[in-house]
DNA sequence: GCTTGGCACTCACGACGCGCGAGTGCCAGT
DNA sequence: ACTGGCACTCGCGCGTCGTGAGTGCCAAGC
């Protein structure tokens, strides 16, 4: 065995012992517990040549070696092997999913599993409505004066919301303009649905004086009223930035550093926008991104890493999902897990 | 003023040093700080009465005196004066509560708001089904096979579900469907609607041979699966259970004592059913509940006090909605919170 | 030139001991 | 019934010290 070589599995062997035993792993104890054919002395001459380059530290003078952030960046580059999911898991996976009833309940279990299967923090995004198309509009009387209005999309998400219309509608405008939304907005993408449906109510001002109104009928208040509520639903703010958190119990494992890690930790749960950007800019397709340590975006997240990737119907990636532990995690599994329940979840949004 | 007078006021004067400083509050610094006209030496016979009593206890000897979960428990029920909010918060409260577009919203935007007034953990139950009536239910044909069926509460809850059925409904037949069920729920109380819905699709084996189908027209199947659905939102399993947590963050003030009170309750934060028993079981119509330590349902959380009330339309509790905190915590004000939150959201719910 | 055994050195950690001081309980005096 | 005085208790912080895991380096061996 060459030099090099010996001294990527001595790296190995540090990370896999320090995950776990979380304890700082010495030259004696690495020869025991890993074949390694040497003696402690040579591995403590590659141990001397890692850390010069950065990939272990020893928390004190004459400690073992823990491995640095750049260690566990070129172990999950190189050093991992892939770690197929036992088979009592992929069908704890398949069979927990498969009980879904609608896509919130999907995303919850999601969470639910990812949080039991990695034993982190698991933070799953709702699937975007901008990638998505609208599958139907519906236009609910409730009341002479007031609508519920439904957008179902693509992705499997139901948007209702009740408007107050300024004027009744009688039977007849209704239907009007149930079709003329219908016409405008079915099939069509997010954005595209937004420009079509935003012709049906003009501002009065630029309308030509005379010119007939879009929606013949019906009081142009009240069709604004019914578009607004639309595109207000249509323009994401509010859904884009939904995420599901499960698995807090998990930061009880974080033992040590509770004001470092833990407390940034839960703050960050709580602002979604934050958690967003976290498990965001995941790659799709089976490709999981692993953010370590600082690499991450989020100053005072420094000691944990992030393990995330998209998921969505097809090959598109309409959402992430992800976990988010202590850089001192089982990086293999914890990957295996991730792109295992994204893959379903994919497949779940394929079927609906 | 008379002894057992000025024992209760040293009782008092010790649960708020305790609950400000988070320290054993010794007889000279009581004197200090609150003007009791008495020496350390009085004082220190009157706490001895009250650790005889079992309101009061030491550490270990020699220290100050802390609360027992009695003491506190006196101190709920005979020593608060009650702390009206400041006008900047009732103010905080309207205008934050006032910008939500639907029921979740309503109920996401109170946890905030609880658990930022409190600086404790906030637990919000959604409004429950039953007690509310169906305002009105509508079928959306999707496909000529699926249909999206919606259910709007007089809660403000809106459940929707998509529907595969076995056979194709023409128009006339779903147009049948949907007058009978129209007819069956609207205006009907949960349980009512549910009675009445059940005879749209009875057992097959019941029906008297040759008796005419409740819904003419329409295949059995394709109106027992809408029917069945139905009932399935109705049957408020789901909806019952669903609560809204914030404030976990606040978790991190604990402090001391990681393993006895965090992990129990970060554990139970994940369990909604848990919660529920938690918060539920509250008083409603301004009554605030205080269940201190022990005296709450589950033996892991005998460190940690609930706090919480019913809230709802009118004068009707159709939800719980209350904080969880350490023992030690200020009661008086987390009253005046509770009771403000559940109030406001009280009459957003009654203008809905 | 790598590897290995040997050896002196370092230093975190837990145990032990000690003095301080806040706080108590009790008693005698008012 | 309250108060001042006084002896007593005991947790806490602090410095000391021995232990042992682990290191770095060197000289010998393959």
């Amino acid at each position: 065995m060459i030099q090099e070589e010996r001294r990527l599995a001595v790296l190995r062997a540090i990370v896999e012992d320090y995950v776990a035993t979380e304890e700082p792993v010495g030259s004696k104890a690495l020869v025991e517990r890993h074949g390694l054919g040497v003696s402690p002395a040579t591995v403590r001459n590659d141990m001397a040549a890692l850390e010069d380059e950065g990939y272990i530290a020893q928390p004190h003078t004459s400690a073992g070696r823990i491995p640095t952030d750049k260690g566990y960046r070129l172990f999950v580059d190189r050093l991992t092997t892939v770690k197929p999911l036992s088979g009592a898991e992929r069908r704890a996976i398949s069979t927990f999913l498969e009980g879904a009833v609608d896509i919130d309940d999907v995303v919850q279990r999601s969470v639910r599993l990812l949080s039991q299967l990695t034993r982190q923090v698991a933070v799953v995004q709702y699937p975007t409505l901008s990638g998505s198309t609208v599958r139907h509009v519906e236009l609910v009387v409730l009341t002479p004066e007031r609508v519920l209005v439904v957008l179902i999309l693509s992705s499997g998400r139901v948007e209702q919301r009740v408007v107050e219309l300024p004027a009744a509608l009688d039977e007849e405008a209704l239907a009007t303009l149930r079709s003329r939304v219908l016409h405008a907005a079915t099939g069509q993408r997010i954005a595209e649905a937004m420009e079509a449906l935003a012709t049906l109510a003009p501002d009065p001002e630029e309308l030509p004086h005379g010119a007939p109104s879009p929606v013949p009928g019906a009081d142009p208040r009240s069709v604004a009223a019914v578009v607004d509520v639309l595109l207000e639903a249509m323009s994401d703010e509010r859904s884009d930035q939904r995420v599901a958190v499960g698995g807090a119990a998990n930061l009880a494992r974080f033992g040590d550093s509770f004001d470092t890690a833990v407390r940034p930790l839960l703050e960050a749960l709580e602002e979604h926008v934050v958690l967003l950007k976290l498990i965001g800019e995941a790659g799709s397709g089976g490709l999981v991104t692993v953010r370590i340590g600082a690499e991450g975006p989020i100053e005072q997240l420094s000691s944990t890493s992030v393990v995330s990737t998209g998921y969505g119907p097809g090959s598109q990636s309409l959402a992430s999902l992800g976990i988010v532990g202590p850089t001192r995690m089982d990086y293999p599994s914890t990957m295996a897990a991730v792109r295992a329940v994204a893959g379903y979840v994919s497949r779940i949004l394929d079927e609906g």
